[in-house]
RNA sequence: GGCAUCGUGGCCGAGUGGCUAGGCAGAGCUCUGCAAAAGCUUGUACAGCGGUUCGAAUCCGCUCGAUGCCUCCA
């Protein structure tokens, strides 16, 4: 790599050069989705972007530690059913255990992600794993004074601890503005303060998911999972923590405070946010119902897109966008990025029967494999790249007609940087190789037959026939292509 | 109301002071029995108003608008 890699942290708001703790070596947290129900897109586009990082951090050669947490214990909700966990809701709701809940979705959120092909994090802790850390870090943050106990609850003393250590640094938020700010809710009332936020609850007899501790039979909060997570796997001070935009505050405020309570310094160097994906306009979002799944997208079952999209459609589509920029879904966006993503897999596609010329090539290929780097180097510019790849296809394209020469020394790079940059940075895959696989041989085989009865037609002038052939097949997706060098078909 | 992010050509979307982003759509061309597909060529936009500057989409101010957070949410 020929420059340094500059990322923008949300801390200061400033793109800063990146450096590691330990050198090679990165340690990078990400909070991961709650498992309460099925994963929706908006999800995937904050895991996508930090799949991409996660992949460029690696493709440069450090050795990354990704943790990424699944919340299992579920979160507090303070709406009728006050204090009642997510999880134990939804369980009572369908009469089954939690954990068969938390089991289902987990298991649909990694067999989603796996058809996005992200990456599997180094470690994927769950909440419900580490509850004796978080009952372990509460004890020391009442050591350190900055929370109480009231009614078998334990909340954080945000003003308390904002006395000593500024509390706000990551949201640009003042504590005179949150006191000023926030509203009152109900169910609350142990607190000191409305911005304290809770430790640990007490769990109502209502509530299914509970587990000893030093002040009552509860569940932790839902900041601490975080912490304790983080700090095992990564220790007090790591590289990287990301997230969703949405998560700025409070929650990674609130771990910036637990950590900061402890350890008296900042837990994280770097702060990356991923900006929200919109349908629509409007923030997707499961409790406004204002969402689509990604299976709905994939088999096209939904009211929103009148036609399917594949994972990989959707990864480009989300890839084409920087990850800080908010993205809205809409279907002629995405279908500019299929036929754009179809135009790349069929350019590369080509570059294993490329001519190869003996002058020197017409591209400059280290000039552009430079453009390539200063592009993801600046902040992860995914979009950038994608367009230095387009450039690529082109001059691919050009080689591929005769128009312009590449040699043999340069195809074996410009193969190579390809397969590094579009395969392994974005991650993203050639899904007609799957259907192919699919599709069998014998499918290949019997069609190659029928267009060679449809060329013997056409040679005899006979294009009723061969038009007939044609249209037929086009209605079972199948296209064909008369070329000079013969008949392809492709199947959509 | 407070905090934050943003407003780029028909659509999506890069770009932070002067130098072609890119994709999709549209138009033209090549190829073809005709198509389709594919390839090639083609676009001078930056919310509005004012300011700084030799020069601004890019910096500053104001106005308008959008989105997110402030309550569980990636």
């Amino acid at each position: 790599m020929d420059s340094t890699l500059v990322l923008y942290n949300s801390l200061n708001g400033k793109k800063e050069t990146f450096k590691s703790i330990l050198p090679n070596h990165v340690g990078m947290y990400v909070c991961g989705p709650t498992v309460y129900s099925n994963v929706h897109l908006g999800n995937c586009r904050t895991f996508i972007s930090f799949d991409l990082i996660f992949r460029y951090l690696q493709h440069l050669g450090y050795k990354v530690r990704y943790v990424r947490n699944i919340t299992d214990a579920g979160h507090l909700e303070n709406d009728a059913d006050e204090g009642e966990d997510r999880i134990a809701k939804k369980a009572r709701l369908e009469s089954i255990e939690p954990m068969e809940v938390v089991q289902r979705y987990t298991v649909d959120f990694r067999d989603t992600m796996a058809q996005f092909n992200a990456l599997v994090p180094s470690i994927e802790p769950t909440a419900t794993g580490h509850i004796v850390e978080q009952i372990e870090l509460i004890k020391e943050i009442i050591e350190q004074g900055y929370a109480y106990e009231v009614n078998g609850s334990v909340y954080f003393d945000v003003i308390k601890f904002n006395k000593d250590i500024p509390y706000g640094k990551l949201s640009g938020r003042n504590i005179e503005d949150l006191i000023h700010n926030t509203r009152t809710l109900d169910g609350q009332s142990d607190k000191k303060n409305p911005q304290d936020f809770a430790l640990w609850k007490k769990a109502e007899p209502v509530h299914i998911m509970r587990w000893p501790s030093p002040w009552s039979e509860g569940f932790p909060g839902w900041h601490l999972e975080c912490t304790a997570m983080s700090t095992k796997y990564l220790g007090s001070q790591f590289d990287i923590h990301g997230g969703g935009m949405d998560l700025k505050f409070p929650h990674h405020e609130c771990e910036i405070a637990q950590a900061e309570s402890i350890h008296k310094k900042s837990p994280v160097n770097y702060w990356l946010h991923a900006n929200m994906l919109t349908l629509n306009g409007k923030k997707m979002a499961k409790s406004t119902g204002n969402n689509i799944l990604p299976g709905e997208m994939f088999s096209g079952e939904n009211s929103i897109f009148k036609k399917a999209f594949s994972p990989m459609t959707v990864r480009f589509f989300i890839l084409q966008a920087h990850y800080r920029s908010i993205v809205d879904l809409s279907e002629s966006a995405l279908e500019a990025s299929e036929k754009g993503f179809q135009r790349l897999i069929d350019g590369i596609s080509k570059l294993e029967r490329l001519p190869i010329g003996d002058k020197t090539s017409d591209f400059d290929l280290v000039k552009w494999k430079n453009k390539c780097y200063a592009a993801m180097n600046d902040d992860f510019n995914s979009p950038l790249l994608i367009a230095h790849l387009f450039d690529a296809v082109k001059y691919i394209n050009a080689v591929d007609n005769g128009l312009q020469q590449i040699n043999k020394d340069d195809l074996k790079d410009l193969s190579k940087l390809i397969n590094d940059f579009f395969f392994d940075v974005l991650g993203l895959l050639n899904e007609d190789d799957n259907n192919k696989e699919n599709g069998g041989v014998q499918l290949d085989g019997a069609l190659n037959l029928i267009l060679e009865l449809r060329n013997k037609a056409r040679a005899s002038k006979d294009f009723e026939t061969s038009d007939l052939i044609r249209d037929s097949l086009s209605e079972l997706n199948i296209q064909i292509n008369d070329t000079s060098e013969g008949t392809t078909f492709k199947i959509n």
